[in-house]
DNA sequence: GATCCCCATTGGAACGATCAAGTCCGGCGG
DNA sequence: CCGCCGGACTTGATCGTTCCAATGGGGATC
């Protein structure tokens, strides 16, 4: 197996490579690579000599062919962008690649139609592109999941099996609810007791979650909330429209909105009547987006911890893969309150 | 080589299985799926008869450990996400999936030291876990471009090699320059004549490209550049600071920016002041972000056609694989303008 | 001193595809 | 009738790694 003497510098080195002036067999360098406590010190040090000298890295391909897996974590990109996903699905894949690469995993991004069996889901999966998927979107009881499920596929939901609570896939997310309390709270500390809620239609189940969280706060203070929830689509004007009727109908002090998109159009509603956020109403919005930071004057906003979620992601990742059958529990992580001027 | 009857149901069928049920050999299967036309009409139809019934997809494995490539495009994520770059990244990502999908191509994404030899670029290479990089960030003579280039490394730069204007990589660009000519131009249109630059400090070639674009259209009209321009860092409070020193020492009717953050500065000096954008100054940014969108009243901005980035970083990536030796030349796009309230 | 055991290391055989040569066969020109 | 050609398909080797079973040598045990 000795390599012709003549050979393109381009073509990398083989294990055999490292073997022959190690002086020891391929399978030697193998175990020093992936089992370092197999061999006795003074030949592990003669073998990492070797490999540092040679400039050997393992050829992926071989790996994978052999152990039946590629040490790759597949992640689809959204389609459609919404403003407010945007924002937060960037640091989540930041984390998620920083926490997979710790891990020993690497990314994967693909898109498309989702259930093409050439290039979906199943299309990786079966081709042992990829080990395992992360699921992002869950936004309303996610066909994707549901499918995955059935196919018995390995992967990780960030963001709960709404539609099946009985589901026993791992999952992770944040806590919606608790984001709008904290929320409602910091506005009921700050004095104000006619808070409004300007949130998404009925049949979101993450609106709805994170609704209750509103309602429970004020509820708590026996507090009213009626006529002060609004339930509209996902967008500034949406926003815009539903804080005018409230302002006019129920004289609110406060807002606090299931989306930043939604907060914006708050915003815009309070520039228009030349009211000031802040001092005139108070405005939360939800999900710290990137205008919630740079805006004049500054949204307060619930962030979710998303660090903290590709970390217990990848935790689940890794459990399931090397405990196929056994059943993790979702987790349910905090959100914080980033408070800025506009509360 | 056939397989075991009780064999688990888990394990996705081979070339040998299809084959087998075909009654052909492995490799007419691999024709089948990579030349068809070397196949007979009628044992094509057999051969994808049984692919279909067995669900056969090709170990992605296997093949890249024959052909030595892995048709994967490795992509880094830029540690620190500054805000503008962040839409923007987001969008070019994007896009990116979607046209290497389409050219067969999927994207890796890593982090980390970009020069350890682990997992850093290097390590990728020479484990063949992919076949080439994009390289994002050539913000200041990028080092990372650089060490591909000594490498022979294959990749493909978003961005000018601006140190090294004779350098020999493939690359794409969008013309800065032309972008801020276009928004000042845009402003000239308005009726302004005292139109001020906000950017970035004189060591970034990107910012200097963009100032050279207003200061052009400024001087083709025979109109004032001098006390009109500004370089600062590029964050949103530097952006206020500079454009209220510029309102108040060269009353400028219009501020066009290197970028989105810079331009959100001006915004908060015209609110603190009372004055709004758009009636009583013309404000234009640079980047198109989200936040651009979805401000009030609406931020006029300079949008890089990153779809077509994205086209034409694949197109190079293909021109390179397929044809190591030759030289590609770089590619410079022009930017649109996205006009909004605020000009 | 023979036996047993354990540890470090070895060599052959996969993994599942593609490459590079074959082989087979019908047709066609000389 | 022979030889040659080219299309359609097959066969063996190979990519570089890890799995698996086996080997040899050096104590410790009896």
């Amino acid at each position: 197996m000795t390599r012709m003497p003549g050979r393109a510098p381009t073509v990398p080195p083989t294990l055999a490579d490292v073997a022959e002036r190690a002086g020891v067999s391929r399978q030697t360098v193998s175990n020093a690579v992936n089992n370092p406590e197999l061999l006795r010190a003074d030949t592990l040090v003669r073998v990492q000599e070797a490999i540092e000298e040679l400039g050997y890295s393992p050829n992926r391909a071989a790996r994978n062919l052999r152990t039946r897996s590629s040490h790759l974590i597949g992640l689809r990109m959204s389609p459609v962008q919404e403003f407010t996903a945007n924002a937060a699905a960037d640091r989540f894949v930041h984390s998620l690649v920083d926490t997979s690469r710790e891990a020993g995993y690497h990314v994967l991004l693909f898109s498309g139609d989702p259930t093409d069996p050439e290039s979906g889901y199943d299309g990786l999966l079966r081709s042992t592109a990829v080990d395992a998927f992360v699921v992002t979107d869950t936004y309303l009881g996610n066909p994707q999941a549901a499918w995955l499920r059935e196919r018995r596929a390995p992967f990780v939901a960030f963001g709960r099996p709404w539609d099946d609570p009985a589901a026993t896939h791992p999952w992770v997310d944040v806590d919606g609810a608790a984001g709008a309390e904290l929320a409602t709270q910091h506005l009921l500390d700050k004095g104000h007791t006619r808070i409004a809620w300007i949130g998404w239609r009925k049949d979101s189940f993450i609106g709805e979650d994170r609704r209750s969280g509103w309602s429970r706060a004020l509820k708590e203070r026996g507090l009213p909330t009626t006529g002060l929830a609004s339930r509209v689509e996902d967008t500034v004007n949406s926003g815009r429209e539903a804080s005018a009727v409230l302002l006019d109908e129920a004289r609110p002090t406060g807002f606090v909105c299931a989306s930043d998109t939604l907060a914006m159009g708050v915003m815009h509603t309070l520039a228009e009547r030349g009211m000031h956020a802040g001092e005139d109403v108070a405005v939360v919005g939800f999900d710290d987006s990137q205008t919630a930071q740079v805006m004049h004057p500054g949204l307060t906003s619930v962030r979710q911890p998303l660090e903290d979620v590709a970390i217990e992601v990848v935790n689940a990742l890794e459990g399931l893969l090397a405990h196929p059958r056994r059943i993790l529990p979702g987790k349910l992580l905090v959100p914080t309150l980033a408070v800025r001027r506009s509360s």
